[in-house]
DNA sequence: TATTAAGTTCTACCAGGATAGAATAAGTTA
DNA sequence: TAACTTATTCTATCCTGGTAGAACTTAATA
């Protein structure tokens, strides 16, 4: 499922993704707290992320839950970069990445385990 | 040097990096050709990149030269997406990516001689 | 110099995302 | 059931980036 996520629909998957399943009130709560959203803001971006199935409310709790997960954005993102600043080729982006030195020798030691120990 | 560029904006450095050093007319024209903007529009869109310090174009042939490269624009970006959606760290997102299986196997063999000749 | 054409800027409109106040609905308790 | 609290929606405003028409300026040419 392919679903482009405004950010502040982020937030409040963010908040899902973090605390778990929760009520629209906890978001509400959290948000407030963590970024001063009034308790209307969430209520109506929370909507709008059930409208795009990105959350999903059942009784008889009320409880919002996430219908998709932080990966599955991560990747959507990832790949709209890619399209957008690398010509679409994956590895371009990881060679940029190497070679803009963002990356610590512990994180290179990590990928280097990761992508020879690969398939 | 730190500039966020809009999309607009970076179609203009596209058709600088691509086409190397030209006049704004050209620029047009190709723009005009590629996406249908209208001429208006491109001016309207260099005069912000060189407000922003991204072009520069000087006298006698208003020719005009971009002060960024492709590759600080992929790299801002990159930081960006990885501060959103990866917590800061650039080892997550590539890891994401083997994970994802978003590279082919040529891509794969590429990285691997890349990041074991590093250093 | 007058006329025309090309280059550039000024200004404004429009769409969409972010945000929230007021109104309404639902639930609770006396 | 009335009074009150809490949850939710409706509607609207604001802001910003994308886009371009009209006006203005500069250059070319008759």
């Amino acid at each position: 499922m392919i679903i482009k996520l405004f950010d502040s629909e982020l937030k409040v998957m963010e908040v899902l993704w973090e605390y778990g399943d929760t009520t629209a009130k906890r978001i509400a709560e959290i948000l407030k707290e963590q970024v001063g959203w009034s308790k209307t803001t969430t209520y109506t971006v929370i909507k709008k992320c059930i409208e795009k199935g990105a959350i999903e409310r059942k009784d008889p709790n009320y409880i919002c839950r996430p219908l998709i997960t932080k990966e599955q954005v991560q990747e959507f993102e990832t790949s709209e970069l890619i399209n957008k600043m690398y010509d679409g080729a994956a590895d371009q982006l990881v060679a940029s990445l190497l070679d803009s030195r963002k990356l610590s020798s512990q994180e290179i030691e990590r990928l280097k385990k990761l992508i020879n120990d690969l398939e």
